[in-house]
This record gives structure tokens, C-alpha cells and sequence, in this order.
DNA sequence: CCCCCAAATGATAGCGTTATCAATATAGTA
DNA sequence: TACTATATTGATAACGCTATCATTTGGGGG
């Protein structure tokens, strides 16, 4: 291919992408005709529509999405905001969503917030600027401005991994998917407290920055109260979470409390950390202490003993919001009440079992 | 503001952002004096300025990249293909490109290629849509057209996560930066064999399909040969990699060659549920049976015993790929031969010390 | 006090596509 | 055979922004 077969623009900018134009003029046909033979193949006669991909491939074509978008007002991109990529809920969380929207034809962009309402700002802020047909949030908390943004921009908004109340006024921006963590921290304290346990303590990381921590905890402490048992025990964290932070949570709880019998964990990552910490120090789970998880990831079956953890459904989140998305974007969906998609206490063998209740679940 | 203060439209298509004629028109100056004000403040005077940014900020407007990146020709995006998000190591490369590219101006677009070669290529042929400036890629195996479209489009590519051999022709596409998981292979054996290990096999998912596993077990098996050990022990498997594949493969091994005394597994994930695996089984680590991971995620260091691996410096390596392409990108960086990072090995406790050594790092 | 240059601002023309509507060709109908 | 409905194809004008070049303004030097 020669370069006097490209289309030259009559200006001195600078020029070298191949276009559809050149894709057209080797083609023999109008541009249009080529842009409707890769778009609309149906609606162009058999021969030409044959040239026009000839063409397409002998150039290496590859359609420009930001003109496209441009001319069409369509829109190409569909960012999703995780707070982190490090716990494998939120890589399940997307993979939920993968299953569906790429191949509906969205581009699914990534960010991550790092549990930071800065950084989300910023980041809604960037997206938007990406022409989005909708936009993918964790959480149900935002900064005042993201709020505004994304309401004075009009784009469709799922919230996932959190459940707007009922009288939280305002809430949700739009479409919403999740669950309460409330109902978690409530629920394990009502669980701990069926198998028998008394002191128990939480522990997570950023418990004072993360509403979704602050509203587990607050469930966590109104269970204890309604039941009588003390509530003083709060493991806290600034750090994100890892194994090490587990294994430090767990020491100075035990340190400050030593009659703690069981540690309810923000996740599966920390309770694993501890349990490791347990194995170490000799501490027997769960005679000598109980310890819980959340977000069942893979790990929780396999470790020694198997630990007890509060099952998330993220996947089929992901496949539900994704889903959400779809149809308020094909057309008619109006605006939906929150769904909640619930959670399910897995019993394994971190906790001693309930009394007058069987096994659930391995 | 009302709707009559918008910009109107000579023609019938639809209309509704807020653009940047808006800006202008509300702060009562030209749109390209916006367009400065707004993107080269210092070209433009106080009292405009401060007009235009109070403008944009009432209008909640955010400008149109798709069109500002037609317009000016530049590049926005920077997409990222990685093999899969479930294990850490590629969301710390992930970190370490984060760490520069975004506030270079860049948008990092994340895909992963579940280490298949055809999604890579459907990834790249996307992504090449969105006007990259570059695009940075997991390995150096990619299906021929994949390939060609690179070429084809000029833009600059960066290669992470292996290391192209001066013998491999045609490689690397342009920039890479990586280490030798042929010399991982070897190096594994011969410090298993320096520990006084014999029966060692290797065990991994994807072996076949992965080049990077290929050439793994090729510097394994050649060292093995070198060393005069038996070298016919590789326990396969197609699943993607998980703690319950690192048990079936420890089992699977174990059946089929009850002599062995140590194991290489293609990553500590495996590993890890190789040893929850002997932890049940009561198997001894190291004493019945050595483990060796790869890659020293964090669990690593936590199980009891600590698992022996090979610490690969991926986030250094997201550093030096975002470095070595906005080099290229701000101007004058030619071709440059690969970067070799190098990998060490993590001696911990899942097996015994080598024969005159010590300990080198825990 | 006039001229020239730099700084600031504005007008215009694309960037690569597609929506829209006009033009042409084809086929079917009376 | 003339005429209209239908299927293809083409020309043109946006989409929202910025590069480029023209115009206006404000001084400093002669």
C-alpha cells in the first residue's frame, strides 16, 4: 500500500491514522458506504460489502471509538469504581459484571478507589469526561460533588456491595444492588451468641473511614446491647488489610482482653492472618477462641480448621447489576427500589456449633 | 440556568451535554479562550480566567475527552492487558504503573486475557480503538495478528512479565522489561538439588497453554538433565489456578510418585493448598516432603510453615514499564534491548537449608 | 507621537465517524 | 409503458474540542 493511496488532508495537520476514509477510497465506494458495510452489514449489497472488509483488513482498519462515539452520541465506555483489587470479592465482583456487558459492547473501565472519597471524586470526574453510557459504583456513600456530577450528568448509576435504607433520604443515586451490613454485624453477633459465645470483639481496618465498616459495626453493637453482652471490644486498624494486619489485630485484642472468646473479622484475609497467628501461638480454634470471617472467599475452606465466614453472593451481584444496567440503558427501565441480594452465614469449624441447630453448609 | 442560556444546535440532532461553547458562552468569551482557560491557564489572562472556571464550575461541566482527543490528536488511554486479576502479582504491577501513569495525564484501561491468546487479540484490536498511547502487555507471546495490528498501529508497546531472548527472533515487539522463566526452572532445581533434594516435580495449571509455564518446565527439566535427577514428574492441570487445584495436584502426585521429596508449584496459591493439603493429611513440611512456591505473595510468609518461593519484583516492574514508556512517549527513547529484573529465591520453611549456605532471606 | 512586537483573544477549520436526507437504481404495479 | 414503492449508495453536516492563523490591545523604543 502506497502512501499516495491515502486520503491527504487539505491542511498542514498532521495525518497518519488509517481511516475509514482510506478504507472507502480503496474500496471504491463513499465513506458511508464503508462505515454501514462494518456497522450495518446488512445493509449494504453482498459486493460491496465484500470490498469494503477486503479493504478494511488489507489496511489493518481499525475504527477510531472517540469519533464514532462523537458523531453517534453514543456512548463506548463503562467504568466500574471498586475500593481495591486486593480482595478477591471485587475481582469476582467484575467478573459478574464481564460475563454480560463486553459483549453487549460496552467497555467496561477500571478504577480503583483505594476506600478514599477523593479518589473516587476524581475518578468519576475523569470518567464522565469518557463519554459513559453508565457508570458502576461501590457503595453507597459519595462525596457531595461526585453526587452532583453524576446527577447534573444524567448518566445511569448502580450502586453494588452496599443497600441504601429506606430512611437514608436521597439514597440511592439510581439504580442500587447489594446488602445490608448493618443486618451482617447484627446477624454474626446473633450467631456467635446462638453457639454460645459471650465476649465478643470485632476487628477490621478502617473503621472509622469506610461507612460500610462504621454501619457493620453499628449493627455489631446494637446485637451485642439488645443481648446483653458486653461491647466494648473493638479491634481497630488504619492500616489496609492483610494477613499481618490479621495477625496484629488478633495479638492486641487478646492483649487488651484476654477473655475474649470470640473475634468477629471485617474479612476473610484478616481472619486468616489471625488463625495463622493462632497456629502459631498454639491458641486452639475455636476451644480456646472463635474466630470469624467475611466475604467467604477461597481461602476460608481450605485453612485449619475451615473457617466460619458470612458468604457474599458478588458474582451473581455483578450479573444482577450488570443486568440492571442493560435494561435501564435499552430503554425503559425506570427508577427501581434497592435489591437486596442478602448473605448466608457459612458454618465451618472456626466457631463451635450452635445450640439446637445443624450444620448449614461446608 | 435555563435551558434557552445552552448553545443551540442548527440542525435536528439531539443535544445535551454541557460543552465547552456553553463555558464560553456563559462566561461571556470565546470557546477556544475557554478551551485555554481551562487547559493552559497561563496563556490566558486572570479576569477571563477566573470568569471560565467559574463558568465551567456552575454548569457542572466536564469536558468531552473522546472529542478534545480527536481534535488534538493526542492519546488518552493506556490500556493494560493482564492474564487474570485473581493473583496478586498482577495487581501490584498493576500499582506499580498506577503509581506514575495517571497523574502523566494517562487512563489506565484494564483487560484481561485469561491467558487465552484469541481474547488477548480481541482486546487488542478494542483497545486500539481507543486511541492509545501505548499499551502495555503481559509476556511476550502473542497470536500473529495481534502482532501485526500492534505494528501496524505505531504505537509504543511494553512488554512485562518475561524476557525476550536475544535468540527469539522478532522479539520483542518494541520495550520489555521482565525476567527469564526458563532461568526461574533452572534456578529452582538446582537449589532444590543443592538442598539435597532428588525426586523433585513441578506442578502447574495451564502447562501447555501458558508459553511462560512452557519455558518454566523446559529450564526445569534441562537442569534436572544437567544434574543427572529423574525428570518425568510434572503434575498437570487445566483448571485456572486455586488452593483446591494445588491440593488435587499434590494428591495427584503424591499418588502416582510416592517417592518424591520435593515439589516446585507454578505459584504460591498452589503451593498454599498444597500445604493445607499435607497439613491434613499430616504429611511433614519439610521433613516428609519440600515445597516451593513462586511469585511470594503475601500468604507466603504467613503459612506455617512458611513457604520457600521466588520473589519476583512486580511492582518495581510496573515502575519500570511506566518509566521506560513515558520516556518513549515524551520523546526520544529509541529501541531499547530487554530489561532483565531478575528474581531471587525466598528461603523459608517448607524446605530444609541448602548444604553449605544460609540462610538467606525470611 | 508613531511604529513594531508581544501578549491576549477570537474565528475558522478540521480530527474520524455517523445521522440525515438526497439521489439513484431496481423492481413491482396498474 | 409510465409511475411509484423499495433498496442501495452517496453527499453533507454535525459531534465537542483544539491547532492554527488572524485580529486586537498595550507598551517600549526611536
Amino acid at each position: 500500500m502506497s502512501k499516495a493511496e491515502l486520503s491527504k488532508s487539505p491542511t498542514g495537520r498532521k495525518r497518519q491514522r488509517i481511516t475509514i476514509a482510506d478504507v472507502a477510497l480503496r474500496a471504491r465506494v463513499a465513506t458511508m458506504t464503508a462505515s454501514r458495510a462494518l456497522n450495518r452489514p446488512e445493509m449494504v449489497s453482498d459486493e460491496l460489502r465484500a470490498r469494503v472488509l477486503q479493504a478494511a483488513e488489507d489496511l489493518n482498519y481499525i475504527p477510531d471509538r472517540a469519533a464514532g462515539g462523537l458523531a453517534s452520541g453514543a456512548g463506548l465506555a463503562l467504568p466500574v469504581l471498586v475500593p481495591t483489587l486486593h480482595h478477591s470479592v471485587y475481582v469476582q465482583l467484575l467478573e459478574g459484571l464481564e460475563e454480560t456487558l463486553p459483549e453487549a459492547g460496552y467497555q467496561l473501565l477500571l478504577g480503583s478507589t483505594e476506600y478514599s472519597r477523593e479518589k473516587e471524586e476524581k475518578l468519576v470526574e475523569v470518567f464522565l469526561g469518557w463519554r459513559p453510557s453508565g457508570i458502576i459504583l461501590s457503595g453507597i456513600d459519595h462525596s457531595e460533588r461526585t453526587a452532583r456530577l453524576l446527577r447534573a450528568s444524567g448518566v445511569p448509576v448502580v450502586e453494588t456491595m452496599d443497600l441504601a435504607e429506606p430512611e437514608q433520604a436521597g439514597l440511592p443515586l439510581d439504580l442500587n444492588i447489594g446488602f445490608s451490613h448493618y443486618r451482617v454485624g447484627e446477624a454474626v453477633v446473633e450467631y456467635l451468641a446462638a453457639c454460645g459465645y459471650r465476649q465478643i470483639a470485632y476487628a477490621g481496618t478502617l473503621t472509622e473511614l469506610d461507612p460500610r465498616s462504621v454501619r457493620r459495626i453499628r449493627g455489631f453493637q446494637n446485637a451485642l446491647k439488645r443481648l446483653g453482652l458486653p461491647h466494648h471490644q473493638i479491634g481497630r486498624s488504619d492500616q489496609p488489610s492483610s494477613l499481618a494486619v490479621g495477625r496484629d489485630l488478633l495479638s492486641g485484642l487478646l492483649a487488651e482482653h484476654p477473655t475474649l472468646d470470640a473475634v468477629f473479622f471485617a474479612n476473610d484475609e484478616l481472619a486468616a492472618g489471625a488463625l495463622f497467628e493462632c497456629q502459631r501461638r498454639g491458641i486452639k480454634v475455636p476451644e480456646d477462641l472463635a474466630i470469624m470471617g467475611f466475604a467467604d472467599e477461597e481461602i476460608a475452606s481450605h485453612l485449619n480448621p475451615a473457617l466460619t465466614t458470612v458468604r457474599i453472593p458478588r458474582r451473581e451481584m455483578g450479573r444482577l447489576a450488570a443486568d440492571l444496567l442493560l435494561a435501564r440503558l435499552g430503554g425503559q427501565l425506570g427508577p427501581q427500589p434497592p435489591v437486596d441480594v442478602g448473605f448466608d452465614i457459612v458454618q465451618r469449624a472456626t466457631t463451635r456449633l450452635p445450640i439446637n441447630a445443624t450444620q448449614e453448609r461446608v
